[in-house]
DNA sequence: GGGTGTGAACACATTCACAGCG
DNA sequence: CGCTGTGAATGTGTTCACACCC
């Protein structure tokens, strides 16, 4: 395993282009008898977000949309929103639209939600605080059904309902309550070893939270949320940004200092800042 | 403004492609004098991931690297690594590999890391509270210099260090405190105005973990984290390894019910999923 | 007319594979 | 000889534009 076939999840970058686990597949597949229904990644994202708008018209009680109206709801441009569509099939009426609770069923069938998942979260820390709290987390569909914590003093409290319970029942409780999503949400260190626990414990799907790359295997799908990366992308743009201003004046006529010189000032001590997230 | 030209943030999804933000250009470049400099959004994203990986090495007292063994530490695979290097220059020395120190410097110039960005928490609640106590948040090079919420038995509390501020003075204090990047995490009803204000207030990115399509102006860069989204792909590909499953037995010659009967089961009250995040 | 559904064109991203340098 | 750096090939995702249906 030299760097290849060792595929897990990365960072991701939400821009124009789009998406985020790095699945696997490629080799291994009989390749012929592949599903059709394939959906790009980057669609099933977009999926989730037509959802939630489409429930927004549902509680207004709009009962059909068309396809601009729906992708300007959604922040994106109607052919896409369109395209996205057709990839579960076609549910829209020419010339005059979708009808909202057909469309809420279909995305709802095709993203599974029509099942429900058990969640557990791990590392109840301030952010896994937070997500416990969530009350049922993303609101139900999704309910929490099991906590745990490291911390001696925190086990057996309750908290947004229900007990913590030691790390080291993972693989039990987990297994017991049939969690089929683990969050991820301790300091690094204890990442791989929690991640190892709860796909012990039978969870498919990982939520990670700790700036790791954890190592799983094929049949369990992760995706990161990493806070750090997330600034330093925005950091980036600014970077950018300011370049280009720099450069913009510099074509005006203006001399406002040569090209190059347009950032570089404080220095250094960035390096603690990937020690950070850690403490979540 | 007809779902085009409107162009907002997406809802990103991580996985192979990849990125995040739906940044603008197209119309208006003048075309030509178009920065060289163009960095491809995923690899800025995965620029971070490089980083945080060099960091663990330096403390490890590594000094140099081959782009197999990065590629490793940072979950990808070493053609893209070089790749995505090449976008910000030469470092490496062939036949050795690259100096960790080297590459640092190079990347953390390329990502802005070189210049503080000031941030502001808004919305102090179970996420807030948690986003504000990482103290310094992402690690240092981003301080949190300004958190602010509604309620006013929060206002003056200090959280983390810094005294909670009230909502309207969002453009006072920013302005003040030269803040760059703001984080929303106050639920959806408040999240566009509050926005606003960041904006007004100088904030040019912002990062937000409220479930809604934010509208900022074209030269203000906006990421979203979307928890109910997270969870939503990950039950997509439960759904899809379960379809897989039914598909792969139904070959074997065995007998486990007709295709299409997979997941059906639970349904409905999905819908309430989406006011979820609100309450974070 | 109005709006969906979609092939075909395009743009972006990843991977390959190898030339070239240390 | 090993490893970087990169053009060229491939693959994936987005946009265009229009046929087709209501």
């Amino acid at each position: 395993m030299t760097a290849h076939g060792a595929d897990v999840q990365d960072g991701d970058g939400q821009a124009e282009a789009d998406s985020r686990i790095e699945s696997k597949q490629s080799v291994e597949v009989p390749a012929a008898r592949e599903r059709a229904r394939a959906i790009p990644e980057a669609a099933v994202a977009r999926l989730a977000v037509y959802l939630r708008a489409l429930s927004g018209l549902s509680e207004q009680d709009i009962t059909t949309v068309s396809s601009d109206e729906l992708a300007a709801a959604a922040g994106v441009n109607s052919a896409k929103l369109r395209k996205d569509l057709s990839y579960i099939g076609s549910y829209g009426t020419r010339g005059v639209g979708y009808e909202v609770a057909v469309l809420i069923g279909q995305i709802e069938r095709t993203l599974g939600l029509t099942r429900k998942h058990s969640v557990a979260v791990v590392g109840i820390g301030n952010l896994g605080h937070a997500l416990a709290n969530y009350g049922g987390f993303p609101g139900r569909g999704f309910p929490v059904s099991a906590l745990f914590d490291l911390d001696p003093d925190l086990v057996g409290v309750p908290v947004g309902g229900i007990p913590v319970s030691h790390i080291d029942d993972i693989v039990e409780v987990c297994s017991e309550r049939e969690v089929t999503i683990g969050v991820i949400a301790t300091p690094v260190q204890g990442a791989q070893e929690v991640c190892d626990r709860l796909v012990a414990g039978g969870v498919s799907c990982i939520l990670n939270f700790a700036p790791v790359v954890l190592q799983v295997p094929e049949d369990v799908e992760v995706r990161k949320v990493d806070l750090a990366v997330e600034m330093q992308i925005l950091s980036f743009h600014v970077a950018r940004r300011q370049q280009e201003a720099a450069a913009q004046s510099e074509v005006d006529g203006a001399d406002l200092g040569p090209p190059g010189t347009t950032g570089e000032q404080v220095s250094g001590e960035v390096e603690s800042a990937n020690r950070m997230v850690e403490r979540l």
